[in-house]
DNA sequence: ACAAGTCTTGAGAACGCTCTCAAAATGCGC
DNA sequence: GCGCATTTTGAGAGCGTTCTCAAGACTTGT
């Protein structure tokens, strides 16, 4: 299987077009200082030649890689990965990365690592030396682990970090937790609800407190108390199982549950059942990130839809413009969405008292 | 934001172990001809220095990239994406092939092409052109389709294609559909069902009809008949729904039901309850995926579980070895597994008859 | 029409690695 | 210990692009 067609140079373009490699070169990225008859003409000699540049001889000679690493939390084995996320991150971050890096000529790469590892570092150390990406995006709970903001620092990487609002080095986006919690709470309280609980993820994780204060805040706001309502879990279904029997296991018992992962709604559905409660007619549910899953549930549930894809691809212009204040402006908010449906109601009048 | 840190190079390492640039080359790629003692002392600076080779560099000079290009199938929206795929296939790809890639220098890029558009080519081609990858992996229904294997063909790219039981360019490897179908049926046959119904995926995709012979086989063994009990739909839930409630209006009515997707499973489960059907008790389904979503359905559903990242990590494997006999050697499989859960049991009596 | 600028073009070095090929060192048989 | 084959080492070219810098072609003001 020898390779057949030679690929197309930037050679190969500038003698069909009769300009010098400069020339074709300066067409190629826009630059400025080519006369418009002779942009067409390369243009139309790269079109004819179907002439794209090798991403390995840019990154050789120029400064730019137009590669985007997106770093993302690795399970150890298939069934970790399913019993613990449950979630398309990486099939949303790279719909959104993709598409809105295409156009500028940019690819992104996706690298599994895990948290827990003592070798993030090393292995996050090769993959920049490997790639020497122009930009990194790190998830949860990558963004706020500082042995990584530390290396991307010191080596002089942007990046941009999701789900932190700490400020810091890099781009942070947030798509909104602590307001997102307090839309779910402020629903459920609109309801009718007074005893609302709130199942949250781990404290590795700094979204999680966010979600906490949104939840206090909304309940605040209503002259209600959390009346200590609160259990924690690692966002897989085992964790959401203990705390929802736990949490419905209360005297008195609450009306309404938020779980902060959509393993975690499932779970509390299946404790639910357990307990002989009917959702939503004894127990309301909200879910936080709105995966595919929780519309075919019984009942599907009412969920806060997490805008990765779209939060993503801001991140993704952000590097690309090379953007030096975006830093410094401070956090940037791609606020998540309320979808009502069926797993949210009135509580009985029981409840209400 | 300067790069504070410049890169080490072979350069440095050489100068650091005292030896030529040439012969650290050697060492990094495990050439011959090294002695011992030299070796340990280069891999000693190696270390020491954090030396990681670039990927950029080493696909200028020499004759391969260490990228491996998976292709998979893009839905326009986001809103299709979640509607019809549903699946983790990104996910479990990147598990399979970035673990079984890593250990040999390899890495994947994933390149998301929307099948029903005319330029299927030109996207593939200039993703090829700017990556030059070592080998492209194939998903359906991109697996056969002949513009994409002629241009990789023609371009002299080694390449896999995935749930494809064709001969031809490339090397194939296959989840063995048929076989998967016909044990999803001989558990209906051995629960005690006759009218098994069979909800087939699009004719685009080969698979779709290995899964229909399967299935007859099966039927055939057991001295049954297909009788009619085939329907179609598109992977995606709608499709599903419409075809499970065809089915259901049979009479007799089928009493177990294949899905060719989850979705398509979960439009089934729908539909039974809106014909006031029990599953398992009036209708046992089978589902083929196995994604997450299945096991938090109500009941969870028996489902056949795709071996998709045991695939790709073969398929990696072999790409990597260049190993020219893999595709003589005809089709691959990697069968996959039935999994027994909760939505199939023996039919009732009055079914039975 | 001339000097002083600005715009346009191209030549050549550089990026970090592997390839090819030649030179040096070693091993082997006698 | 000698000549030959073999192994080990290194020097230099080359991969496809962008960068730097200098030269040539235009403007413009007077």
């Amino acid at each position: 299987m020898a390779r057949r067609r030679k690929n197309v140079t930037i050679r190969d373009v500038a003698e069909d077009a009769g300009v010098s490699l400069q020339t074709v070169s300066r067409v190629i990225n826009d630059g400025p200082n080519v006369r418009p008859h002779l942009r067409e003409r390369v243009r139309a000699s790269i079109k004819k030649m179907g002439y794209v540049p090798s991403l390995a001889a840019q990154r050789m000679s120029g400064s730019r890689s137009y590669i985007l690493l997106a770093i993302n939390d690795r399970e150890r084995t298939l069934a970790d990965w399913r019993e613990r996320r449950g979630t398309d991150w990486v099939d949303q971050m790279l719909l959104g990365g993709v598409l809105t890096g295409a156009p500028h000529g940019y690819r992104m790469m996706v690298e599994l690592i895990d948290t827990r590892s003592e070798h993030v570092e090393r292995e996050l150390g090769a993959a920049i030396s490997a790639l020497q990406p122009d930009g990194v995006i790190l998830t949860p709970p990558h963004s706020e682990n500082p042995l990584i903001t530390a290396l991307l620092e010191d080596r002089g990487i942007r990046f941009a970090r999701i789900g932190s609002k700490a400020r810091g080095p890099g781009i942070a986006l947030t798509m909104g937790d602590e307001g997102a919690a307090a839309l779910a709470t402020r629903h459920l309280i609109e309801l009718g609800h007074r005893r609302i609980a709130m199942i949250a993820g781990p404290e590795q994780y700094s979204l999680s407190g966010w979600r906490i204060t949104g939840w206090r805040a909304a309940l605040a706001e209503a002259g209600l108390r959390d009346e200590g309502l609160l259990a924690r879990g690692d966002f897989g279904f085992e964790s959401g199982l203990a705390a929802a029997r736990a949490l419905i296991a209360r005297a008195p018992r609450p009306s309404a549950i938020i779980a902060s992962s959509d393993q975690m709604a499932l779970a509390t559905l299946e404790a639910a059942r357990e307990a002989g409660l009917a959702v939503p007619d004894d127990l309301s549910l909200i879910s936080f990130d709105n995966t595919p899953i929780v519309r075919f549930t019984q009942p599907p549930l009412t969920a806060i839809d997490q805008p990765i894809a779209e939060t993503v691809s801001r991140a993704v212009e952000l590097l690309i413009a090379r953007d030096e204040e975006a830093g410094a402006q401070g956090v940037i908010e791609v606020p998540a969405a309320l979808v009502p449906r069926s797993s949210t109601a009135a509580p009985r009048a029981v409840d209400r008292a």
